[in-house]
DNA sequence: GATGAATGAGCTTTCATTCAT
DNA sequence: CATGAATGAAAGCTCATTCAT
């Protein structure tokens, strides 16, 4: 039975994306993943040279796009959010113009994301976790040295935009609906907002 | 050369604490432990009856520790910081409180901790970090109830504790010296609470 | 050099057969199948699940057949011997009809016959000899209770039915022309027969 | 804890004997026996050079005694027995007789025997069943030609002795008490003797 | 396009045996 | 006498990948 290339090529895919949810990019198996799209091991390397490759073609799309914003992101036309004095603002104000921004990146942070941060151990992209939080980690130290140019543990922005990532992952597994992401995403980021300013004011 | 049954013991559950902590249990193997133990893969089975049996030796003791504290966390004798109103307390005040209690439990956070949470996948310990994860959550959802009871997201306990215990095992990986353990443990959870409290009283 | 699937499917079940007659379940060895079979480990597994997967493939039919057997031998269509006196007949007259019923179920006494009653310990067909024995000696008994109720031992007929099916093994062993089965198979029934009559006679 | 020199070599040849009962020869492990008679692998091998050699120990008497008998077994001084006329005695006379002469060789019969006739292969001993069945069906040879010489199965003799030695075992494992042992055995020899003269008969 | 046969290296585990202590 | 550490080969099985059909 033939199959339309780019139907096979999608149910391939998809299966290879479910696999390497559940099982990591090592943990998973070709078998798995043949037999989920109802296919062949030969078959399968007739559309992908490799098992890396598949998982390169889940979330290369998602890498560069998220290597552009690193590689660019001093010069990425600014936001409302720029000219606004975090250290002072009421959170009533704040909290919808952080919904606001979270709206134009949400669209990106889907199971592929989730893949390329989390399930990417074995292959090439297996850093992107950390190149992602060094990003934030410098974004975060600049805000502090905004505020409180003496705080005693700079390091702690590593820290924090670790742990970002990690709320926001934890948020993308557990909840499925735009809504509900956008509403926990939301609270995250008042949440790291709010503990960043709490703790640079207490020195 | 035969060596003193101790001290082979201890290379072996060196070099297994390693390997695990890079690959995970599932992606670890008995030949790169006894490669690094500079033996062979017979005499391992000499001290350790599997795979999992090792993996069991480096944790059992922090998982029954942790399972009495999970157990009887309720009963536990208080500490200075029950009474205070975390709501309108000084963080100048609280920083030193919150640093006396995390010296209280940081002996036990150590590599095997992290094994424990992060790297039991395929053991019988595989669900330890989300049983710690439970318990946190149900901690924060108490205090968010007695600050803000219409509080409208209360699921963000559950983010924000998977949040902590995520923050908690990247400053375990990055800082070894207990000095540096300590402060970051005491910073991540000052910020915890600002953000806490910011969140809830934004609303 | 890839070869029809039905001959190497065949060549390794006659592989295996042969691993099995000479060394048991638990003593034939994946390797010692596949060299004789000229193929890879690898390849094994790519036809059978597992070694009990293969086994399984070599006697379950015979078992099933005889399963059958064991559970309906009380509604089978009976024999001309239904109705012999076994007690009294001329062992010249008993001689053919014996033969004619061996004749009706020699074509089962084949290898897969001995692989499963003889060699099958460490696989779940290895209770079939004692299911054998243990049907065989109710038989036995009633023949016994027929003739001389007062017996003092009708335990022997335990015994005489696994002395009965090992002569009949030994024979599969070591005659493989099937009219050298045939004559001797007969000789062991009127053997046994004889010898039950005689032995009951003589109380 | 040193122990007398005999003492632990009884406690291995024990726990040896019923390991290799068990298991076979092959599927025995020297693990087990030392685990049963409580001592180590290293001490096993300072009283036995190997695992066959302590199988040659617990079967090495018997399997001279009986390589004896096979050697002179026609120069032995004969019993009552040879000069009875097998062919037409009556079985209630001969029954005390046969009972008599298993009296004189069932001290024999024990768990050894087992091992040296079942348990052995893998070792030196492994053809000693079909030893002891040659010999008899030599035996029985020469019974069948004295009573009718143009039998046309004169290989059922083979069959026979078989069947006889696997009734034997079969005894020796089910029956432990002597009394039984020697009333089963008896039986069966009666079994045997009248089978034969019955098969004779009927051509 | 599709199939699955074939390969070879990898895995965890068990074993009999040797030998330093 | 006794211990058990150490070895190396073998077991059943899984895997990603290649390639003939």
């Amino acid at each position: 039975m033939q199959i339309k290339k780019d139907e096979m090529e999608k149910r391939l895919l998809s299966a290879a994306r479910e696999e390497f949810l559940v099982n990591g990019f090592q943990g998973a198996s070709i078998r798995g993943i043949v037999k989920s799209a109802d296919t062949t091991i030969g078959n399968f390397y007739n559309y992908f040279d490799s098992k890396e490759a598949i998982f390169s073609d889940l979330v290369a799309d998602i890498y560069n796009g998220f290597s552009y914003v690193l590689a660019h992101h001093n010069d990425i036309a600014g936001s409302d959010m720029d000219n606004v004095d975090i250290y002072n603002i009421d959170i009533l104000v704040l909290r919808p113009m952080i919904r606001n921004e979270i709206q134009k990146v949400i669209s990106i942070l889907d199971n592929s994301f989730l893949l390329l941060i989390e399930k990417s151990k074995g292959t090439k992209y297996e850093n992107s976790k950390q190149e992602l939080i060094d990003m934030m980690s410098e974004h975060f130290l600049m805000h502090i040295e905004e505020v409180n140019q003496n705080y005693a543990s700079p390091d702690i922005g590593k820290v924090l935009a670790h742990q970002l990532i990690e709320g926001a992952i934890n948020i993308l597994k557990v909840y499925k609906k735009p809504e509900e992401k956008l509403d926990m995403l939301t609270e995250l980021m008042i949440y790291t907002i709010a503990g960043m300013v709490g703790m640079l004011k207490g020195e």
